[in-house]
Parts: structure tokens; C-alpha cells; sequence
DNA sequence: TTTAAGTTTGACAAAATTGTTAAACAAAAG
DNA sequence: CTTTTGTTTAACAATTTTGTCAAACTTAAA
């Protein structure tokens, strides 16, 4: 860090995620991430450089944080229901600040091409669907490919918030309703998963 | 129509679906577009006037065409298992030709400010909330919010293919076993959403 | 208080994207 | 064949977005 730190860097980076995961604004222009945290335009070049490395930097920092919160859950040492029970919450909980990150990822990921996952990565995915696994043997959850398991899982977590703007419109819910019916989800998910 | 018709006006319309629905790039260039469709930029200009109004006949259509979709199968006279049977099969296809749909109207509704829905539109959802109440009262599907099954159901079979550049390189597949996976979820989800 | 280093700003330049026009072209109608 | 009308193209213009730079500013250290 430099002597004088005003935490401007921080601020413009910290907006610009608003924009993008919670607010869906995935095409933002550096004008406005500049106007939106009240900083003139050029200090994002002056902090990033360009406009590319600030998105490389949002794009990395969502993987990581994303690929931190799972690691977090699960190489904790808990009962296999109690880690599931565990993430719904704090995943839930993230995606309802951020809906749109993991979509941020995805379409970055379309943009350019595809990149692959570190080794570590894949190993610790690879563990998660071994200890699905060992649940099914176990008869604690209906028996399928384990990513199966996992893919509704996040699906149940996610998509209702990526969806969000429609179904308000569709159900006829203000945000507040929505949000309440949310909140149920953490509860309903984890009956639908198990039994 | 006019008199002599190269089907160029309904080839950009096209390709710009496929860019937008298929490849997932969602802040397509005029350029892109047209370079992807073959032809001359500025016969993007002849036929639509702007980039907005193709994006705009773009987004109204992806909405009919989603809700024509669901109409077709909530209209059709069968007992609601089937039904439901037929959406996910009819829904699941659609998806995965074209997995980004969905996304493109959510993020152009955030771009622009939230578009309210037709009556028509909010009471035919309605008429499918009852329907999966009076199942819910039948107990054929387990009680709770319609919303929640309707939330479910659409969360089970888009988001895997929203997420699947993801879940490949995470789970360590290629595009054919993914849409083998894919294929797999047919039969999986509607055991997960009955009984 | 002067200096030095980082920070912020506005003016400007460059690049990328979109839009316009006139002319060339192609095909159907007269 | 000529005319008419719709289509396509290339050159150009306008706009939007991004990037650069020097000067002004601010604060900490000498």
C-alpha cells in the first residue's frame, strides 16, 4: 500500500461489485461505477489502469470469495446434514446481497474463453460429491449422481434471487413480500434436499 | 412484407438471439452481431433504425416467446401431472438450445427501470398458483406456498444451464456428458417435485 | 515551512461504437 | 429494355466510451 491510503481504490471496487452483483448491472461503463461511488471517472484509471484489469479484478475477486465461502462450509467439521443446513444459510444469505455475482462469472466467462479450474479446485469439489455420496450409501438422501445433488441444490439457492425482477412482476409481490418468501426458501430447501 | 424478401431482416434478428440466448454474450456489438449473421453492419441500421429498437423487438419477443411456451402447456386439457411432465420436457429443450434467455430479459429489465406485466398475464399465473394449490389439497405435492413449486420447479431446470461453463470445468466434464447429465434431470425433477 | 509523494481534477486525445448518406447493385414490374 | 423499388455497400459523421496528461491539491515527513 502506498503512505497515504484514502480508500478510494477500495471504494470504486466495492461499487462497482454493487453495480454488477447486486444490482445486475452486468454492462456497467466506468463512468457509470465513477458516478455511483462519487469519484471522478479518471481515478478508476489512475487505481486500474483500464477498465479491463478493474473487471479481471472484480471477475477474480468473485471466484475467490465465491470458492471461499464453499470451502469454508464444508471443510468445517460437521455432520453432513448440519454442513448442508449451514450453507443453505450462508449462501442464502450472500445471494441475497449478491444474486448477480455468480452470473457476473458466468458472462465473463462467456466473454472471453473459457478458462479451467485449478487442480485444488476440482479436488475439493470432488470431495463434496464423495461425502454426497456417502450419504446416499448411507440412505440419508434419495440416491443419484451426486452432482445431481449439488446442481439442485444451488439451483434451489440461486436462481429464485437471479429471477427475482420477473417473479416480483408475475407474482404480484413488492420487495419486501419477496424477500419474506425468501427467507422461507432456507427452511424449504432443506426439506426438499433430504427426505 | 415488401415486395422482395432475402430474409436478411429476420437472419440479424436470428443471430442476434443465438448470441444473446445460446452463447450467452449478452453485450453483443452491432459489429458482432453482424459479422456473426454474415453481413453488411449498417443493414443492421436499414432494417431496424437503431441498436435499441433490435434490442427492444429482441427482448418483447424472448418474453412472448417464453410465455407462449408456458401458455401452450398450461392451456393444454391434461391432468397436472402431465402437464407438468410436458412443461419440464417442452421447457427443458427450449433451455438448452437457448439457456440465456431468461437472463437476457432479466438483465435488460435491470438495465432499463422494471416493466410491469398484463393483467392477462399476472391472472394466468394465478390460474396456475390455484391449480397447484388444489394438487397441494389433493395430496398428490407437498403442502406450502404455490409459489415456492412454481419457484422450484423453474429453478431446477434453468439454472443448471445457466451455470453449465461453470459446472463443467468444475465437475471435470465435457459439453456431450454435461448434456447426458442434462438429459438425466428430465425424470430426476419430477421425482424431486412430486412425491 | 518547505519538500516530497500520493491523490484528485479538468482538458484533451484516442478508440470504439453507432448512425447517416449517397451511390452501386439486383430483381421485379411496366 | 427501361423503370422502379427495394437491397447492399463503402465512405463518412456523430456519439459514446475509454485513456492520457499536466496542473492543482492534500497530507505526511523532512
Amino acid at each position: 500500500m502506498s503512505s497515504r491510503d484514502t480508500g478510494t481504490e477500495q471504494l470504486i471496487k466495492n461499487t462497482a461489485k454493487h453495480l454488477f452483483f447486486a444490482e445486475g448491472k452486468l454492462h456497467a461503463t466506468t463512468q457509470e461505477i465513477a458516478d455511483a461511488a462519487g469519484v471522478n471517472r479518471t481515478l478508476v484509471n489512475y487505481y486500474f489502469r483500464s477498465r479491463d484489469i478493474l473487471f479481471d479484478q472484480v471477475f477474480n475477486e468473485a471466484q475467490e470469495d465465491l470458492f471461499q465461502t464453499l470451502d469454508d462450509v464444508f471443510e468445517s467439521d460437521m455432520p453432513f446434514k448440519e454442513k448442508i443446513k449451514n450453507l443453505i444459510s450462508v449462501f442464502l444469505k450472500e445471494a441475497m446481497q449478491f444474486p448477480y455475482r455468480e452470473l457476473f462469472i458466468i458472462t465473463e466467462m462467456n466473454r472471453h474463453d473459457v478458462i479451467n479450474a485449478k487442480k485444488a479446485r476440482i479436488q475439493k469439489v470432488n470431495t463434496f460429491l464423495e461425502e454426497i455420496q456417502l450419504e446416499m450409501d448411507k440412505g440419508t438422501i434419495k440416491t443419484m449422481n451426486p452432482r445431481h445433488f449439488a446442481i439442485n441444490l444451488f439451483s434451489l439457492m440461486a436462481y429464485p434471487l437471479v429471477t427475482a425482477p420477473l417473479n416480483r412482476i408475475l407474482f404480484g409481490m413488492n420487495d419486501e413480500d419477496y424477500s419474506a418468501l425468501m427467507e422461507e426458501r432456507k427452511q424449504l430447501i432443506f426439506e426438499i434436499i433430504f427426505l
